[in-house]
DNA sequence: ACCTGAACACCGTTCAAGT
DNA sequence: ACCTGAACACCGTTCAAGT
């Protein structure tokens, strides 16, 4: 009979902090942001909550250590990117993940989708969306001002959602049905544009916002890479 | 010696309001989120911050209510439209505006922003901002679109850089400096764009990532309409 | 060396009791 | 008719006391 051999106390620490992040992030799937509260947690794991603290510092390093691993999955589910693929195509991808996972854990986008974690899954996709830049054929100031533009753009477009997603269930129907509510019934005269535009205004849908957003950028790249080849061929 | 009218109930609950919303809104700007409590509220008014409930459902109606108050500002500051003025112009000094007010009073930015009020203020800017993006020369469909993406992504991206400028110093400078401190060290073989852009991606600001991302959109808006005049023409 | 549980300083919100 | 203050059901976090 092998005996184990005794993991180190840092692997033993390490092995601690995963399980307690997944455990956060299905609590958060599960039950919503309400239920991310270090007590709710220390629950689910059968731990008193405080002991929480030996393996983070804070909740916030908690969280930061829940989001790196959300971005790990959307890495994951991204899969190979194949040199010949087209710029454009793999942003689309990119951002048709962000949707995806987005929906999947809103409570957790919602907080913090602003933020740097600088762990190895952003590494991954800081290296990834800006090495695709670097493909529109622009100088890097620019390369890295539009890739900035997706990101930033993007997530901040997902953490909105998840926000609106994360509201109480009556506070969201008001602000769902608002367009229809209000801006359908204000008066021609004051508000002609409004008024003419209404069905539109209705009907229109968060992913295709989103999708507009997204296409924008990626055409605004291209076309300042068009610029500049025309005038250097000049 | 004329005698004041008494007010009547309904009056005298919008004034109150009214003064509620104001005393939030320096509170906020003066000491932040953190301050933003009905407990502290109440304290700055000197009253029980339980008379609150009488005018407020809730601190969330309250938040919508100083909200709307942010959007009167804006609009205000924005001042007239000329029908002269072009539609990309009126657009950028919108975004402008809202960058300019978000630095204000981020604190309310940062949790209110994905939100509809239907307030007036609202109305004058949705009114605005849609009869603007009408001169573009696109279809309604189309118009609604890149005005939402517009008003949207504007939104989004201040909430965004509101909600880091209310995160703790420490944390806030962490974040700050992320990519000097972690993507300036990567290794060049796994990392070879993020190394390779390495001086553009320290000094870039959130500004210039702001405007990138509105010019994107405006561009965008203006290459779609030149595309379906071209096409119409043939 | 590890863990627990009491406690601190807060929240938003409700409601019985006062005037 | 209006207002108050005690109380409820929570938070994140600290730290002395236990094993």
């Amino acid at each position: 009979m092998t005996r184990m051999a005794t993991p180190s106390r840092r692997v033993r620490r390490s092995v601690q902090r995963e399980s307690i992040v997944s455990t956060a992030l299905e609590l958060a799937e599960r039950e919503g942001a309400g239920a991310l509260t270090m007590r709710r947690l220390g629950e689910e794991l059968a731990i008193d909550p405080t002991a929480l603290y030996r393996l983070f510092g804070d909740k916030d390093e908690l969280l930061l250590a829940v989001y790196d691993k959300i971005q790990a999955m959307s890495v994951d589910l991204l899969g190979p990117v194949e040199p010949d693929e087209a710029w454009p195509d793999v942003l689309r991808r990119v951002a048709d993940q962000n949707w995806e996972i987005t929906g999947r854990f809103p409570a957790v986008i919602a907080l913090m989708a602003a933020r740097t974690t600088g762990g190895g899954a952003e590494r991954k996709l800081v290296e990834l969306v800006l090495s695709t830049f670097a493909r529109a054929g622009l100088p890097p100031d620019e390369t890295v001002l539009f890739y900035r533009a997706f990101v930033d753009m993007v997530l901040a477009l997902s953490a909105q959602t998840a926000s609106l997603a994360m509201l109480e269930p009556e506070v969201r129907a008001k602000d769902a049905t608002a367009w229809s509510r209000i801006y359908a019934q204000l008066p021609e005269e004051q508000y002609p544009s409004a008024r003419a535009h209404i069905a539109e205004l209705t009907s229109v849908t968060e992913r295709q916002i989103y999708d507009a957003a997204v296409e924008a950028v990626i055409h605004a790249a291209r076309a300042r890479a068009d610029d500049l080849r025309q005038t250097s061929r000049d």
